[in-house]
DNA sequence: ATAAATATGTTAAGCGTTTAATTAAAATAA
DNA sequence: TTATTTTAATTAAACGCTTAACATATTTAT
């Protein structure tokens, strides 16, 4: 690895000429032969600029840390996923590159300390939240956000308090689903949610229960799913709803994903869907469009919402002070497999 | 930010016996109590280590730079994504972070030149080909990348010479899912490509031909499509193939989105799979499991093949010089979605 | 009692850039 | 001609951390 010392060697002059043309090759403080010499030193030389000596020295890495409180590999959930691209797409196009720390730990708070203890020169930071963290996780997690410092946003965590620049998805949009579903006659529903414990699904839950009441439906812990986001398990455990709760006119999904494993389940037990059954999932997700039928649904706009996510952040990186909160709702979109239900029959059907 | 000379100060000690302990904490070099007084110091300064002072003093960064030569954003592709979540499982099980860089540019070269121009002080590099790369351009990328002279391995490249460690996915791997469709006597068949122009759709079509001609079928270019990796493109191309080649029995397609896309296609032309026509997706996504019905596939191991390549890049950071080839096949998942034709009816069919 | 070993520190140089301050030469103005 | 400005460079300190080399006090061995 050549450094600049040698380019600058090598071209006959001081580094700093180097360093000047470098970050400016506009510059005239460096005559126009001298830039011809460096271009050929770097040539010659195979210079790449070393990041890390040029962060330390500037005080600025043009570098963003993603801190994902997960056990699970990174890059294999479709939301999440969305979500990075969104941002990528954003700060790619200011200069930020993406920096993702390792971390050995088991716990969501562990896994945070870890992956900040050596991540000071980061420009900021977005830090995301899952269906690992509870509450009280969350509220640590940006407790050690805050101590570093740096400006950093939080994104799809259940609503804090104002001090912290946030993105969120109203945690409440399962309420769209199940609306839409008693608007449609349908009032023996089962709730498929993914992990037990976290916030998220204690959230929805909540949400599920209040909608139901609400609209003076029964409301039973029991129709409460949990498929851990999970295909597999998604499509076994509603297989054995279905038969423990044989009413059931309607499945309200908490992903695409389950959603479409929903819907295997139901056809593998000789229903269909939407007659006998009706779907509704939630993301927008390709799975929704590509299920058979397809599936209606809750857009998130999670790429939008990585999109926010680096636009409040570039912000603050620019020096904007103040704190903002962007609240992003659900839309519905209707697809083909929600059944419009005569209230008189549901029960018997 | 507090540096470790504060934490120092404030330790009542010198700056090196921090680093010592920081980088050792069951060093002997510094005693209990002073363990202690440094802990309680990091505490009360909300001291984080600076990843890029430490990176340019131990001229280690424990970061691999993950070059991905698309104008697409990131993580927005299925394939891509799996082979990350493969290559960050196992880097951080090593303790090391991954390093996406920015880059503007528009064509294959000028991104990878781009992300490189700065990324110098990183521990090694993946690079990853797409489907926008042509053989040209994925040898000169991989030229940039000697000229780091950082270790680095290639995936999912075209086989290229036995100077550089390279993990791959045989690209023949297309003909296992025209042999199939052929060994279930299918003779007219379409082949659904990603993007026109690459070297991998180049390479799939040169072995479809040779795979239809070695068994006397006939070939001809305007049954090769370009989905363009996308569900609504695969989705009109398929459909005025279909208009077009009405004898068609079965489609191979070079992805399950596109196959899953075709499947919808098809039916909503009135013909149903696998009774009508036949179809092969490839890459054992959860969008093959998630069809209905079915799809069969074949599985591209592309989980494996990021935690292969991680391997081999670790391997060569910790001193191995050998140059490495790791090949990997697919396999044919059969699910639901091929039909054994009787050879003496499929023309009729 | 002396020497050797151990325990616990510190000093200072170096990693590769950047940049404020400075210099020197050349060009222009007075 | 001399003073001023412009052009094109250089010098050297700083960024925060690591580490080889050195220092000193305390233990242990002889």
């Amino acid at each position: 690895m050549s450094s600049i010392k040698e380019v600058a060697k090598h071209a006959g002059i001081s580094s700093a000429s180097v360093s000047i043309y470098l970050n400016d090759k506009s510059t005239n403080r460096v005559s126009a032969e001298t830039k011809i010499r460096i271009e050929q030193a770097i040539k010659d030389l195979n210079y790449y600029k070393n990041v890390f000596a040029s962060s330390l020295s500037t005080q600025k890495s043009k570098l963003i840390g993603i801190i994902i409180p997960t056990i699970l590999p990174l890059f294999s959930n479709d939301y999440t996923n969305t979500l990075l691209s969104g941002i990528q797409t954003r700060l790619s196009s200011f200069g930020y590159g993406l920096l993702f720390f390792p971390s050995s730990a088991q716990s969501s708070i562990e896994i945070v300390k870890e992956q900040l203890e050596n991540s000071a020169g980061c420009d900021g930071y977005i830090l995301f939240s899952t269906g690992f963290c509870t509450m009280k996780q969350i509220l640590k997690n940006i407790g050690e956000l805050k101590k570093t410092q740096r400006p950093f946003v939080t994104l799809n965590i259940p609503q804090v308090d104002n001090t912290v620049n946030q993105v969120l998805i109203r945690d409440l949009d399962i309420s769209t689903g199940v609306r839409h579903l008693i608007e449609k006659g349908h009032n023996n529903i089962l709730l498929l949610l993914g992990r037990a414990g976290g916030e998220h699904a204690y959230f929805l839950k909540k949400d599920f229960q209040q909608t139901m009441e609400r609209n003076k439906l029964d409301y039973s812990d029991k129709k409460i799913l949990y498929g851990n986001y999970s295909a597999e398990t998604a499509y076994s455990v509603v297989k054995s709803a279905i038969l423990n709760f044989p009413d059931t006119t309607a499945i309200c999904c908490m992903s695409d994903i389950m959603a479409s494993s929903a819907l295997q389940a139901v056809f593998d037990l000789g229903k269909s869907v939407p007659e006998d059954i009706s779907i509704i999932g939630r993301n927008n997700s390709l799975y929704s469009r590509l299920s058979n039928p397809e599936l209606s649904t809750i857009d998130l706009h999670m790429h939008q919402a990585g999109l926010s996510s680096a636009n409040l952040l570039l912000d603050t990186l620019s020096g904007n002070t103040g704190i903002q909160k962007i609240l992003l709702s659900g839309t519905l979109i209707e697809r083909n497999s929600v059944k419009t239900l005569n209230r008189e029959s549901n029960h018997d059907s």
